[in-house]
DNA sequence: TATTAATAGATAATCAATATCTAGTAATAT
DNA sequence: ATATTACTAGATATTGATTATCTATTAATA
């Protein structure tokens, strides 16, 4: 938790709730890249009227103030990841499983890309598709 | 058009009809990365009975068979690309224009992947944002 | 040409994401 | 500390892309 959220949330025009604070935290303390839906299974025994429009509410605000990144990871639903370093994400298409790429050496990649397209690149989702390491030794499945 | 769908299709147990035909042929001739929609509303004038339900069914075949590619830039539906050939996609914030990026020197990119995480990779999406040669001029908007 | 199995199209259903509306709550001034 | 005000949470309805279902139709094969 390196934010400091609740100031940027203020000097934002947003006001500071135990809900969006709370939303950030389980964001930032997962490895997973969660979806709307698993924040909201998470948050629910603490607190239990907490909705799931809230949830996307404080997401798009989140996003907005770009404490966290949307994904689009080719499933029927986004995942969000409150690491904002920029990191390439790979996925197992065995397992399902989802893990960052950090530190990759892009050597010019981004540059070689706006050389040739003329365009002034500002973002962009690296996503790597495979078979994890444990699933490579579980050839059973 | 350079595949022999019609064999691919009958050779895989599927029935060569018109709407598949005329469905892989839009997606291929396209260079707009078309959504369902987009491919029903340019073949409804040739095929006034076809049905939206049939563009997806058509396109899952297609991509089952690899002969299209799926992609997901983040918008809040799918896109199809009929060029397999491996490429990133850049797109712009502003006009939201989309367009490929072909022949990009990755540079052990994937290999790199490899080492670090253990995978053995399979596939990749690669997807760029900023603002295209177009809008940079046109500061206005 | 007849038979059979798969498909097209119409329609309904699903489900993630968004919009709306009101009671409740955080921020600010008093 | 309290009151006032504007924003928010939660409940609910709605949207819109995608998928499922069901039947008449059509492609493949004999």
């Amino acid at each position: 938790m390196v934010k400091d959220i609740t100031g940027l949330l203020r000097d934002n025009g947003f006001k500071v709730t135990p809900q969006r604070l709370a939303v950030y935290k389980v964001l930032y303390e997962s490895k997973e890249h969660p979806t709307a839906e698993m924040l909201f299974n998470e948050l629910q025994p603490v607190y239990p009227t907490m909705s799931l429009a809230t949830v996307y509410k404080t997401i798009e605000i989140l996003a907005q103030l770009n404490l966290i990144k949307v994904l689009n990871t080719g499933e029927d639903s986004f995942r969000y990841d409150a690491d904002t370093r920029e990191h390439a994400h790979i996925k197992c298409i065995k397992c399902k499983d989802m893990g960052d790429v950090m530190d990759l050496e892009m050597g010019g990649l981004v540059q070689a890309v706006e050389n040739k397209t003329g365009y002034d690149i500002t973002a962009q989702q690296l996503y790597f598709y495979g078979v994890c390491p444990i699933c490579r030794k579980n050839k059973m499945n």
